[in-house]
DNA sequence: ATCTTAATTTCGGCA
DNA sequence: TGCCGAAGTTAAGAT
C-alpha cells in the first residue's frame, strides 16, 4: 500500500469519459495495482479509481507539457478492459509506502440470508398453523425464498428483503405467475416479507393479492438465542 | 483528511453487526467526520466504513483492554441513525493530517443521458421510417425514455438502459400496460435498448412482445462527431 | 424532504 | 467463468 497526497488532475477513459480538475486529493495505491482518488468528503466512493487487475507506469511528461508544472504522469492500465487512467502529478505533498499483508476479512452478521434462516425456522410468524416445505424453493426463472402451507394446505410462497421496495413484488409476482400454473400448487398465495415495507411497494403487493409481513429482526433473533451482543 | 495505518479491529454495529480481526490496516478520516477502513486489496469498497454526518471520539481503553495491547478506542458514531463504528487500535504506523481543501467536482460523459441523446438524434437505428415524438415522455407513473412513431404511424416507447437487467423490463412493461389505456396513443410497442443485454432480460422482453435493440455507444458517437478524444 | 433511478457500482453464490 | 441477486450500497435528479 502507498498512500500518496498530491496536486494532481485526472482522466479516465474506459466505459465512460470521466475529468477531475487540478486540485490536492489522496491517491491510494494498492498491492494489486488498483488506484484510488479521493477527496475530503464524498462518502466512501472515490472520485475516480482504477479496478484491478491493473498495473501503474510513471513517465516523465515532455517539456511542453512540464511547463505547465506537471512533475510526473502515470498511467494505469486496465490490461483486459482497454480502461485507462492517467494522473498528471503537478505537486507531491506526501508519499508514503507501508506493508499491509492479507487482510483477515470480514463477518457480517443481520443480512437477508439471516432474515430468511430466521422466518423458516419460526414459519409460525406468516400465521396459525403454517408449516415450512422448504427455504430456496427452485423454479424455472429462479428460487422463491420460502415455501410453506398454510393451515389449509395451501401453498404459500414467501419473499424476503431487508428492506421491501418495489422491486420485490416485482419479482415474487413473476413466480406466482409461475408456480400458479403448476396444478401440484395452484392455488399459490404470496407474502412479501421485509424488515420495512415501502409504502409503495405495499400499495402494488396488496393491489396484487400479496400479503405484506414486516419482520422485527431483533425479536427473532432474540427467539433463537440470547440478547444481542453488547460492545 | 487525516491518513492513519495502524494495527486494528473493527467492530460496526447499525443496520447489521460486522467485525474485523486485528490486522494491519489504512484508516482514512475525512474532515466531514467520516471514516474508512481500507485494505490492501478489494476495489474501491472500504472493508468497513462510517458516512457522514458521523463524529469521531478518542477514548483510553481501561486497565483489561489495555491489557490486550489495545492502545486507543475510536467511537464513530452516527448521529442520526445510531450506528456505531469502533477501531480498536493495537499500533499506530502512520498517522499524518493534510488539509486538501474542496474538490472542484468530477465531469463524466458516456453515462445514460448521452445514449438517450445519441439515439434521439440517430432515431432511424429504431427501424426504417421512424420518427422520433420527444424524448421524457411523461406519464402518470413517470418519464418514458422515448417516444417514436414507426413507419405505419404506431407509438413506439423505448426504454434505455446501459446494461439491460430484467428491472428495466419490468419498468418498460409498467409504461406499456399504462400507455395501452390510453386510446390516442395505442397501440404502443416496446422497444428495450442498451450497450448489452442481459439473457434473462431479452428472455422477459421478447416474452412479452418486447423489441430488443443492442446499442454500440461508440459507433453511434462517431456518427455524431468525430472520433474519440485522446489524451 | 422524500422518492425514484442510475452506477466505471462491488461482492458473493451457484451453475 | 459467467450470470444473477444483494448491498450498511452511494449519488443525483424529480416531485
Amino acid at each position: 500500500m502507498r498512500l500518496v497526497v498530491a496536486e494532481c488532475s485526472v482522466d479516465y477513459a474506459g466505459r465512460l469519459s470521466a475529468h477531475l480538475p487540478p486540485a490536492r486529493r489522496v491517491l491510494m495505491l494498492k498491492a494489486d495495482g488498483s488506484v484510488l482518488v479521493h477527496a475530503d468528503g464524498g462518502s466512501y466512493k472515490p472520485l475516480n479509481w482504477m479496478s484491478p487487475p491493473c498495473s501503474l507506469t510513471v513517465e516523465e511528461p515532455d517539456d511542453d507539457v512540464a511547463a505547465t508544472g506537471v512533475q510526473q504522469i502515470w498511467r494505469v492500465l486496465h490490461g483486459k478492459t482497454g480502461d485507462q487512467l492517467i494522473i498528471r502529478i503537478h505537486d507531491l505533498v506526501i508519499d508514503e509506502s507501508v506493508e499491509l499483508g492479507v487482510d483477515p476479512g470480514l463477518t457480517k452478521d443481520g443480512v437477508e440470508a439471516d432474515l430468511q434462516r430466521l422466518l423458516a425456522e419460526q414459519i409460525e410468524l406468516l400465521g396459525d398453523g403454517h408449516q415450512l416445505v422448504r427455504r430456496e424453493h427452485m423454479t424455472a426463472i429462479g428460487p422463491v425464498d420460502i415455501l410453506a402451507r398454510d393451515a389449509a394446505g395451501g401453498a404459500v410462497a414467501v419473499e424476503i428483503k431487508r428492506r421491501g421496495e418495489i422491486d420485490g413484488v416485482e419479482q415474487l409476482t413473476r413466480y406466482l405467475e409461475l408456480m400458479n400454473r403448476d396444478p401440484h400448487l395452484a392455488p399459490v398465495t404470496g407474502v412479501y416479507a421485509a424488515q420495512e415495507i415501502k409504502p409503495q411497494a405495499r400499495t402494488l403487493a396488496e393491489d396484487r393479492g400479496i400479503r405484506c409481513l414486516v419482520l422485527d429482526y431483533d425479536a427473532m433473533r432474540g427467539v433463537e438465542g440470547g440478547p444481542a451482543r453488547l460492545f
